[in-house]
DNA sequence: ACGATTTGACCTAC
DNA sequence: GTAGGTCAAATCGT
């Protein structure tokens, strides 16, 4: 049986994603055989693997309209997804576990250089939207901390969010640190919304959804494209991904690294341990100058429309193009046909 | 009317 | 006890 809504494009991404873990599987089993490197490569490793089979199985999920199931509730247990009073969520028996849980969620940060001319243009240019939810003064910064989650936080059960916080040194410098990864399909938001509103109200949904996120996009290659339109028009967003590197694998690849990363630029030293940056990440798109409106306030900040968006691994397969996944023949993709089969 | 933002209160970790 | 993170009612904008 086919799942409901599985395009093409979803298995191929859910195919990187699943062959990117194979991969990753073989390498973390040949540092293992050689047992010379670090543990942090190991762990590096694991987390990566572990975050493509979650991002493939988030899709499969998405894409099967399984919010419900067991497995959504394991790695959703707290009801964030509902709109309970907090004296209702406070009688879950999760209660004591949803800061822990909370807390377990990858984390990662980057440094947004914002000179502008013009003004930014909406809090999507990192391709997702996101819905600010408070605002706090931080102890000892100049600025304000403002957090944002994923707008379809209710609708999709997305935990993804992220804090912005002007640097105290240069408030041109956004400090940005993501937390969840994104499991909700901003694609498909609209076309559900669709489905589910009237006409009358799909079409003032859409007109507003328009007003406020003229930055909106509905697709992988529009992001792309953005991007590359992007370039040299108006005021510059820099961004700087601030993944902590287990030093032996930072070490291992400062070729590359040098030239993405400008020395001690914007490497955050607070990041935590599941901030493994992947370096083809890093070589896609974390020099790259995309460019904005004006500046705004810290109450309206946005991250430029690059792929990177926001998942350190999950939004990998967003720079992956096909003929970079280096496919194993022997790798049993028809596995696959019983995911979407069955 | 509807969705986003603001902001004071609440909760948890440290 | 304090700081950081989140909630949700009130308010704002379209």
């Amino acid at each position: 049986m086919e799942i409901l809504g599985m395009d093409c494009e979803q298995k191929s991404l859910i195919n990187i994603e699943l062959t990117q873990g194979k991969e990753l599987a073989n390498q973390l089993k040949n540092q293992l055989d050689q047992k010379s490197s670090g543990e942090e490569i190991c762990e590096g490793l694991v987390e990566k693997i572990l975050s493509s089979y979650e991002k493939a199985l988030s899709m499969l999920k998405s894409s099967a309209n399984l919010l419900t199931t067991t497995l959504e509730l394991e790695s959703s247990p707290h009801s964030f997804t509902s709109d309970s009073p907090r004296s209702e969520i406070s009688d879950q028996p999760h209660k004591n576990n949803v800061f822990k849980k909370r807390k377990a969620l990858p984390r990662w940060s980057e440094q947004v250089q914002v000179s502008s001319e013009k003004g930014l243009e909406g809090p999507t240019g990192d391709g997702y939207s996101w819905r600010k939810y408070g605002q706090k003064d931080i102890l000892g910064a100049r600025f304000p901390r403002a957090y944002y989650r994923c707008t379809h936080r209710h609708a999709q059960g997305c935990l993804a969010t992220k804090q912005v916080q002007k640097s105290d040194e240069d408030p041109s410098i956004l400090g940005i640190t993501y937390r969840g990864r994104h499991t909700c399909n901003q694609t498909s938001h609209l076309s559900t919304a669709s489905v589910s509103l009237s006409p009358g109200k799909k079409q003032k949904k859409e007109r507003y959804e328009q007003q406020q996120q003229p930055k909106q996009e509905d697709g992988i290659q529009k992001q792309t494209e953005e991007m590359v339109l992007n370039f040299g028009t108006g005021s510059k967003v820099e961004r700087f991904p601030s993944f902590s590197f287990p030093s032996t694998l930072f070490e291992s690849s400062q070729n590359v690294e040098n030239n993405l990363f400008p020395k001690n630029n914007f490497i955050s030293q607070e990041t935590s341990e599941s901030n493994y940056f992947p370096l083809s990440q890093c070589c896609s798109s974390s020099h790259m100058n995309t460019t904005f409106g004006s500046e705004s306030d810290l109450t309206e900040i946005w991250s430029a429309p690059n792929s990177v968006t926001n998942s350190p691994i999950g939004d990998l397969d967003l720079d992956f193009s096909l003929d970079q996944v280096d496919f194993d023949p022997n790798f049993p993709l028809d596995i696959l046909d019983h995911f979407f089969t069955s």
